[in-house]
DNA sequence: TTGCAAATACGTCAAATGTCGTATAGGAAA
DNA sequence: TTTCCTATACGACATTTGACGTATTTGCAA
């Protein structure tokens, strides 16, 4: 008895969703959910229906593309697995996509059999990956490139005390450390946090910590 | 008509160099130049013969060790493709190999055709990687780790469900939501985090999820 | 075959956390 | 001067989390 792979494809090629579902044909284990045109596209879908092993996900589509559509669904359904099927392999794509959470990175010429197989591994815990992708992330391991492309980024200002309290807070400390620590009240501890989670636009220390990393605030 | 892949094997164990010997048997266009013990064996028979396009390369050897002679073998033939064959998959001795210059890591348990198409991809500009490996790849380009405090590190064994849990506190969700997501109680996803703790010897989610990327456990 | 580890699951209780509302004092900005 | 922001602080309440104990099923290894 095998059991059944819960597939996604995310494509704004129609034509292209055809031929991939055409090489996936061969497999009868791998089953076509559903197909979505977008990012936004997917997330409407997939918020339906999260029962989901893996995403084959293209990069560049309208409205939300695949690297920013990948950030999300990793976020939010991390036992999903995502792997990037498209034709442009620059290092940018690939570093960010990798960071994005990406579970494999393959080109859109693929094989049958070698998607198959790469979808295969990556539910077994690997990782897919051309051999021309994995040797430009060896090359990224050796030279790290800091593509800290921070373009858009909203501007977030947190007051100085309130610098004191997240940098506490993401030592793992509680109200009653953290009050000790800066001879403060508990109670002012936690509304300095309230007024962190506001502006931070989080609502548990974990969330506000990573978003503290992300944003350098810390 | 194919070209001669002139192929070089070192490894201290030489019944490990015949089961390699064994497992390229099988292809003709493979062909053994000679094998070394160790590092400065290799040198030593390279140096009156460097008309070699790919190295087999064991890392735990005496007197030189894989990932030097790696580095020594890079700096002075670069044209020589170095494949990493060992049974050690640690972050630290992927991440010293990948940074000596080797272009691929495999494990020796591979399978012939896998360690053939290796080969070849690797000749053909690519680079050889178990899908595990691959993995780990991934996982450092995301989480680079700083190998200077990284010595005396306790091995901490989590169960495969276990790393699920925790790749999903990881990202800020509650129980509810991470029962949901796979598709188990809360009272369960509760246990897991519980039995966590216990391995991590943390008391809480920023703790655990700091200690597990510290240990590249996510 | 026996035994053990892993995965599943329930219940209980105390502690910690997240979200409200409210309030005062001080200093900077308008 | 008046207004606004920051820092301080308290109370209340619901939810979440952490720490116990216990139990069943399954699969793998001894």
């Amino acid at each position: 008895m095998q059991k059944i792979i819960k597939t996604v494809i995310v494509d704004d090629n129609t034509f292209l969703i055809k031929a991939i579902q055409e090489k996936l044909s061969f497999f009868d284990e791998i089953q076509i959910k559903f197909t979505a045109l977008d990012g936004s596209d997917l997330l409407t879908k997939i918020s339906n229906n999260h029962n989901i092993d893996v995403i084959l996900m293209d990069i560049d589509m309208p409205i939300l593309n695949g690297i920013e559509a990948t950030e999300i669904i990793k976020n939010k359904y991390p036992h999903i697995k995502v792997i990037m099927l498209t034709v442009f392999d620059n290092d940018e794509n690939i570093f960010n996509a990798i960071k994005a959470g990406a579970d494999g990175y393959l080109l859109k010429e693929v094989e049958p059999k070698t998607l198959y197989e790469g979808i295969i591994d990556t539910l077994n815990g690997g990782a897919a990956m051309n051999p021309s992708i994995a040797l430009k992330t060896l090359k990224l391991l050796r030279n790290p490139i800091d593509l800290d492309n921070k373009k858009e980024e909203e501007i977030i200002k947190l007051s100085g005390r309130e610098i004191d309290v997240l940098e506490q807070l993401s030592k793992g400390l509680n109200y009653i450390n953290i009050a000790e620590n800066l001879f403060l009240s508990p109670a002012t501890v936690r509304k300095h946090i309230e007024n962190i989670y506001t502006k931070l636009q989080v609502h548990n220390k974990l969330e506000a910590v990573q978003k503290a990393k992300k944003n350098n605030l810390i």
